[in-house]
DNA sequence: CGCACATTTGATATATGTCAATTTAGGTGG
DNA sequence: CCACCTAAATTGACATATATCAAATGTGCG
C-alpha cells in the first residue's frame, strides 16, 4: 500500500480545515486512515444536547465548526459553564466511561465523531495520539484554572471584558491557523457564539448584569455593539486594561 | 540483578506511605529504581515558596505530607488559589518549562522531588508513567471544573461548606489509603491546613465573610469548632445539604 | 404583520465587601 | 513558667456591587 492510496483513504481529513490544530494533526498517514475508519461527521443544531452528564458516553469528537459549551448543572437549577470548545477542540473524557458534564451546542455545530470503544483502542495502540491528547488536557487545565481567577476574583465589568477577550483570542487563533498572516492587530470584530444567558452562566452572573456591563463598555467606547451579537473592539488592550486582569500594565 | 537487590536500591520508596496512591504506584521495581535515582526528599516550611510562577521550573515533585496551594496572583495583588495538593498529589507542569502558578507550602511540607530534565526523560522512556500522569491530570481538570461551579454559582455559606467537605473528603481518602477500613462514617474531624486568608483566596471571598460563615455553621450545629483550626463535623450530609450543592437531596 | 422570545432598562433588596475595633492565639524572651 | 508582643481571627457598623423583580423595548420567525 503506497502513500497516495493511503491519502485517498484518509479522504476528507487531508483537506480538513482544523486538521493540523486538532489531535489528528500529530498523526501519520497510517494513523489517520485508522482514525478516519472509526469517525464520521455529525451536525448538531444550536441548543441541542451532545452528551448527557453522568451517563455513559458513546463517542468522542473533534469540533470542526461552531462552539460547544460544557455545562455543570445543580439539582436546584443553577448552571455554570465550565468550558467552551471551539473548532479543533476535543470533546470527551478518556478512560472514564461516564461523561462528567452536559455538552451542549452553543451554536450550530459540526463535529468529527469517533466511536467510543474504537477510539480508546486507538489511544492504546498509538502513544503519539495519547500524548497529543495529554497536552491538550494540560492546556484545558491551565485554561480552567485561569478562569477560576476570573470567577473568584474579578468584578462583573472585568468578567465581561475577560469573556470578550477570550472570544476574540480564540477566533484570532482560528484565523491565524487558516490565513498565513500573524495578525498582530489590536482591534477585533466577531459574532458572539453565546446568548446573554450563556454568558451569564459562563461568568457566574445574571443576564441583567451582563447586559448592563456590556452597555457600560459600549458607553465607555471600549466596544461597539454592531448588533446584539456582533461586536467590534477598537483596541484589545483597553479590554484587558479595563478588565483589571492578570497582565495589567503596572501603574 | 535480582528482585531483592532492586528492592534495596528502591530503598525508602518500598516503604513510602503514599507510594501506591502517587504516580510511582504504577511503576515496576525497575522503574522505581530509575525514579529513585533522580529523586530526593525535601522539606518546605509553611508559607515558603516552592515554585515561582512564570519562571523555568527546576523540578517536579510528589507531595508526601502537608498541603501545597497553587496560587494565581494578579498584578494588583488579588489572589485566587486554583488548586490544593495533598499527600500523593503531583506537582509540576509537564512539557512546558515555565510553571504557570505560584506553588506555596500551606503547611509544613515534605515532598519527593525529581530533577526536571531527568523526569522528563523518564516520562519519554516509560509510557506507563506518562499514562498515570495523564489520568491524574484528567482528575485535576475535573476537580478544577467542579470548583468553577463553586466559585461562580454558590453563595458564601455554601462555599465554606463545600470547602470543609473537600478537606474532609481528601483526608478521609488518605486515611482509607493507610488503614484498612472503608470508614463510611458520616462524621469527620480534622485540622484545617489553611488559614482564613487562604480559605478566602480559595473561595473567592474575604477573610471576614469566611469567618462569619464558619460561625453561622457553628451556631446551626453543622460544625463544631474545637479550636480555630480544628473542626468536628457531626454529620457530613448536613454539610452538603447546607451547602445547597450539586448532589443535594431533592425536596 | 404579529407573536414569542431575547435583551435592555429601571427600581429595589440583599449578600458580601470594606473599614474599624476587639478578642483570641501563638511564639519569644526574660 | 509567665508575660508580653505580634499576628490571626472574630465581631460590628456601614457601603456597595450584584441579584431580584418588573416593565419596556427590540428582534427574529412564521
Amino acid at each position: 500500500m503506497n502513500i497516495s492510496s493511503l491519502d485517498v483513504r484518509a479522504g476528507a481529513c487531508s483537506r480538513c480545515d482544523i486538521r493540523d490544530r486538532a489531535i489528528c494533526g500529530a498523526m501519520s498517514m497510517e494513523e489517520l486512515v485508522a482514525l478516519r475508519r472509526i469517525s464520521h461527521t455529525r451536525k448538531f443544531d444550536a441548543g441541542s444536547t451532545i452528551l448527557v452528564a453522568e451517563e455513559p458516553a458513546t463517542f468522542f469528537a473533534n469540533v470542526v465548526s461552531g462552539v460547544v459549551k460544557l455545562n455543570q448543572v445543580s439539582s436546584d437549577g443553577r448552571q455554570q459553564i465550565v468550558g467552551l470548545l471551539f473548532p479543533s477542540d476535543f470533546l470527551g473524557r478518556a478512560f472514564v466511561r461516564s461523561n462528567p458534564y452536559f455538552a451542549q451546542a452553543a451554536t450550530d455545530v459540526v463535529a468529527c465523531v469517533y466511536r467510543y470503544d474504537s477510539f480508546e483502542k486507538l489511544l492504546r495502540d498509538h502513544p503519539a495520539l495519547e500524548h497529543r491528547l495529554f497536552e491538550r488536557t494540560l492546556n484545558d487545565l491551565d485554561a480552567a484554572r485561569d478562569w477560576m481567577f476570573v470567577l473568584g476574583r474579578k468584578k462583573a465589568r472585568e468578567k465581561v471584558a475577560s469573556f470578550l477577550h477570550l472570544i476574540a483570542s480564540r477566533y484570532a487563533a482560528l484565523d491565524a491557523g487558516c490565513k498565513e498572516h500573524p495578525s498582530e492587530t489590536n482591534h477585533a470584530r466577531f459574532t458572539l457564539p453565546l446568548s446573554r444567558s450563556d454568558i451569564a452562566d459562563f461568568l457566574g452572573l445574571t443576564i441583567e448584569t451582563v447586559s448592563r456591563q456590556l452597555t457600560h463598555l459600549k458607553n465607555d467606547g471600549v466596544i461597539h455593539l454592531l448588533s446584539t451579537h456582533d461586536i467590534l473592539v477598537p483596541d484589545l488592550r483597553r479590554l484587558e486594561g479595563g478588565s483589571q486582569g492578570k497582565h495589567q500594565a503596572v501603574a
